[in-house]
DNA sequence: TTGTACGCGTTATCAC
DNA sequence: GTGATAACGCGTACAA
């Protein structure tokens, strides 16, 4: 009993492949008793066609792929929801695709191309700046969905949707300056240019510097874990390090929620009191910071309309509806329990 | 410029279509200049070959697939790493397949066998219990991971680690009750047979049972919500509901440690102070856990340890070096900042 | 409505 | 060491 064929189902059925084909495919010009009985056989012997052997002849998948970079971001699970929804309405299918760390999205993107004949590409994370070439390369369309892309004009050769992080950011730094904050401490990620978050230190200090507040890099702490920056234990391990550098500050921005809770469990094992002794402010708007004790005042981001117009633009520039766009979201502060004045203006 | 094939690849070549194959599978009986030409010639024009088709017809694929029902979970992410890294130790190749909620994860095995070639298969999250045709039809070897399968012995086909979530859920309650805790209320996930959280509602009542206390249905608490029954939201919910309900307790057990965060808001918005007023405990060893005021104490699964052995054990089966098992790990109980002794004994 | 034959892009098996 | 050629399992013109 090795792999079943459909060539067995047609001998096993009396019917020829093709009957067998048209059976499975839902295809018009076959009779409902025909079907009803092969099905019935297809059923009863448990068969399965083979993908491999369906993606090589096919010309028409109506499929498109997710392309996820990080698991670990809690945003990405609702984001596929979504995706999923607006994709079933319609009538495609969608496959989501895990992207390494040390991958090329892009590289994957193509090699799916092939295997799956893709329709389209969503690509959930990831680097916010490619390979010129490696785009030309990418025939179906696509769009980056999360990622802050500071993009020039020109023609569009795919789609963009993001909030702004960089403005953002700032937006977050504008609001601990207008409680009174001079001294703000960021926790941030690496700097390399590609990075979300270079772009949100950028954010710092460009509202820094139009206060004329000058930079101090004692202020500024980076996450050297490759492995996933934006953990609560980096945040920890980080403000623990803040703390012992005696360096004075009355507020911390954390450019992550996950960070933020790191945060603030190291200043309350320091006995320094949220809001009252140092304010904690995060990015994200993940579902933690509102259940946390304290509350975390946040930028949130709106992942689910970001969601839904990802999948909708990708949706209508494949049917030829509409062309592609780079679409910035807004993002919103919540005001919540971790923010407030700093002592000294109390 | 349609897509690129082997074929064209040797055609630009000038050598035949099995030498340029013979290239890029490494094989051995290739000249090193020839095989360096060929490359550089793909290379340059960046041809992909195409899976479906490499796949229909390899025999020999060397990779194993991991199933993942419930992104959202962040114990896999740590599991998938390690998966990895034992993985590639043996050269073998591994892909990541989401399996829906909806969907049956043995049916999307056998598929996915059949399209990949699969030589083995683990299991992450998912049903503890499977329609046992189905797992007579999947030929190649797998493991379920994480799930509380109760199994009873017999010619094993397949290998199962877990944790005795009966076992360890009854531990927290066994804690709880000797701090001098009586009315402990649980807030736990539907009733189905299948799922983890009646494996823990069971160990609740065991713990109980056995200490002749009366199991009063008033303590406990069932999510329904079929999206994401461990989430914050649904913790925060039900506490409420409880704190309404006016019922007396001493304690709650979350089957979860994000149910638990939840619970913890829910009792800190109360003005209930955690231990001192009520006791919290949570299930996962989450790292949440560790960083969320107050520190939870909880059921630790020793995720990394079981992981190694899931893919340990199945590369050991698929090289024929030994059995199939049924593996149970223990779990650590964490004592930390949310479990005290009950006010009445303080 | 149904069956036959060809081809999708690749790897494996032969000859050379 | 290298190049034809036959599969792999399925979809689809085309013929019946």
């Amino acid at each position: 009993m090795d792999e079943l064929t459909i060539k067995d189902i047609a001998k096993k059925c009396g019917v020829g492949i093709s009957t067998v084909s048209r059976a499975i495919n839902n295809h018009p010009d076959i009779s409902p008793e025909t079907r009803q009985m092969v099905m019935d056989v297809i059923k009863e012997t448990g068969f399965i066609p083979n993908n491999s052997a369906r993606n090589l002849k096919r010309t028409d998948a109506k499929c498109i792929a997710v392309l996820i970079k990080g698991i670990t971001n809690p945003f990405f699970s609702s984001a596929i929801q979504i995706f999923e929804t607006q994709v079933q309405k319609k009538k495609y299918a969608m496959v989501i695709q895990h992207v390494d760390a040390y991958e090329n999205e892009l590289d994957v993107a193509l090699q799916l191309v092939k295997e799956k004949r893709l329709r389209g590409i969503i690509f959930l994370g990831g680097a916010y700046q490619h390979d010129p070439e490696q785009i030309a390369k990418l025939k179906v369309p696509f769009v980056f969905c999360t990622i802050g892309t500071v993009q020039d004009t020109g023609k569009k050769v795919y789609s963009n949707i993001s909030v702004d992080d960089r403005v953002e950011s700032r937006k977050m730094i504008d609001y601990l300056l207008d409680l009174g904050h001079k001294r703000i401490a960021i926790i941030t990620e690496g700097t390399e240019a590609e990075s979300v978050g270079h772009l949100r230190l950028e954010g710092y200090k460009d509202a820094l510097k139009a206060r004329g507040i000058e930079i101090d890099e004692n202020l500024i702490y980076e996450v050297k874990d490759r492995e996933d920056p934006y953990s609560m234990q980096n945040g920890y391990a980080l403000t623990k390090k803040l703390l012992a550098s005696g360096v004075d500050f009355t507020a911390v921005f954390a450019i992550a929620d996950f960070i933020a809770v790191g945060v603030c469990r190291a200043l309350h094992e320091a006995g320094k009191r949220i809001p009252q002794d140092v304010s904690v402010a995060g990015y994200d708007g993940l579902a933690i910071g509102e259940f946390c004790i304290p509350q975390l005042t946040t930028i949130r981001q709106p992942m689910e309309a970001m969601a839904e117009k990802t999948a909708q633009l990708l949706l209508d520039v494949i049917a030829g509806k509409c062309k592609h766009e780079y679409i910035s979201f807004p993002a919103e502060l919540v005001e919540r329990e971790s923010t407030g004045k700093p002592r000294n203006q109390e």
